[in-house]
DNA sequence: AGCGCTTCTTGACGCAAGTCAAAAAGCGTT
DNA sequence: AACGCTTTTTGACTTGCGTCAAGAAGCGCT
């Protein structure tokens, strides 16, 4: 497991987080889109106590690998993180990419035990919530029980959505949805819609879209040829919106 | 909305459910895998106090719709139900299939309207659990609350195997996999893991598999002439399971 | 600044699965 | 049992993406 630098919590100020200058839920800009949202005063501060942040992690450094014991979900504080599982002939399978105020490891429930790994694309900050202590909290703070019903709900959704696109979409459709998903992502946080830095390697992209490195990189170039994307290694300008979302396709 | 016989419960026996006389979750034999999973006498009663039952729905009848209000998640007591989208170009792609026992729904508490539509594949009985009611009782019950996680957390991760399944996996792969899930599935309940009657089409099996029907009738053809598989119309039998393992390859 | 390693790009070629087409089998209806 | 409709099967052909290969660019380290 990781512990190693133990104590950050309440004493260090976290960097990647600067209105945090003593973290706590009610003073995090996350706030309004992670487990918070929808809590109010006495109730945030509860929540805010069960919450650890000892939790810094290196790039490639692994937050949990599949089949841990399942004690906490985590809320992404800075940087990203991806979660995958991987075959038994050692094939890789990227199920998910997870930004700051996002939560991850929820598919543990199920059999006490996570059924990904996940691991730091990029330095990551994350909080980590104690599985047993958000349940009680949940039977008491309806509204964060309702919340945490929805973020579960949304994971089902968004994974529903992957299915489709894996099922039916072409190499085009496949990337541009994925950068429109990271686009609005962005939005959400109050970040650029159009132009970014991908934390995630070419790779990790083909992976998680089902399609192999080469033809990730095929498909930007195209893109760039059509104008519709600016590629510069990791950094992403995206030109032309409508024409991306024309070819995602999305409903 | 679909409310056509009112008032089957309490009254008339569902014969499909044959040991229900008077139908309630304490009587039910899916009770054991089904939600009233961890709890016990006095809790189921209040479990039931909260289901509602008159919901029998004929082949091809919808259970819901994709951008219905949310109110409830529903429990299979019989027959067998698809959920599916529909994407903007009239392609459908489905999501899921769910047998007795299996709980489907979960997908619409994000946005409270559902992501996806569902409807049944043979004649179907489901229980209705309006989801307020759910959320309510399961603060006052804890075991409750855990196994719903639970219940989404499985969810997540069972989509997150299909995932892999889309990426990765050949099409011997992918209709492998269908069928040993559906075979631990009946097993589960108590029926053959062998042989069994598929309830959806090849066009919903190619569909749910992104295949086309032409290669899931291919491949029943090929593993059919390796006697892995024997194939009469619906009725499939398991003729070398290690083989169909094999083939599928899954963790 | 130079080295080694990893990541990314581009081209040539092959194959698994899609598409098109047509026949056969199943099934409900009268 | 004859009809029409849907589902399933099988064959021939096409194609998008994977594979293989080689070079270019990026990046950390000394």
């Amino acid at each position: 497991m990781n512990t190693q630098l133990v104590d950050l919590d309440k004493k260090a100020p976290i960097s990647s987080c600067p209105n945090d200058y003593h973290p706590h839920c009610s003073n995090c800009r996350l706030a309004g889109i992670c487990l918070p949202f929808a809590l109010e005063g006495k109730e945030i501060d509860e929540l805010d106590n069960i919450i650890q942040r000892s939790k810094p992690l290196q790039k490639g450094q692994h937050l949990y690998r599949e089949g841990d014991g399942f004690e906490s979900v985590y809320a992404v504080r800075s940087g990203t993180l991806k979660a995958y599982q991987t075959t038994d002939d050692g094939r890789e399978q990227v199920t998910g990419f997870y930004f700051p105020g996002e939560i991850l490891g929820m598919d543990g429930i199920a059999k006490n035990s996570h059924a990904s790994s996940a691991r730091a694309l990029d330095t990551a900050a994350v909080c980590e919530i104690p599985f047993t202590s958000l349940e009680k909290l949940s039977a008491d703070l309806p509204h964060l029980q309702r919340h945490f019903f929805q973020l579960m709900s949304r994971e089902i959704a968004d994974d529903q959505q992957l299915i489709t696109l894996l099922s039916k979409s072409s190499a085009d459709e496949r990337v541009a949805a994925l950068l429109l998903s990271i686009s609005s992502r962005n939005a959400r946080r109050q970040l650029s819609a159009t132009q970014f830095r991908l934390s995630m390697s070419r790779v990790d992209i083909g992976n998680y879209l089902g399609l192999t490195v080469e033809t990730v990189s095929r498909v930007f170039s195209r893109m760039q040829k059509m104008s519709v994307l600016q590629v510069e290694n990791k950094e992403i300008e995206i030109l032309d919106l409508e024409a991306l979302q024309k070819m995602a396709d999305l409903r």
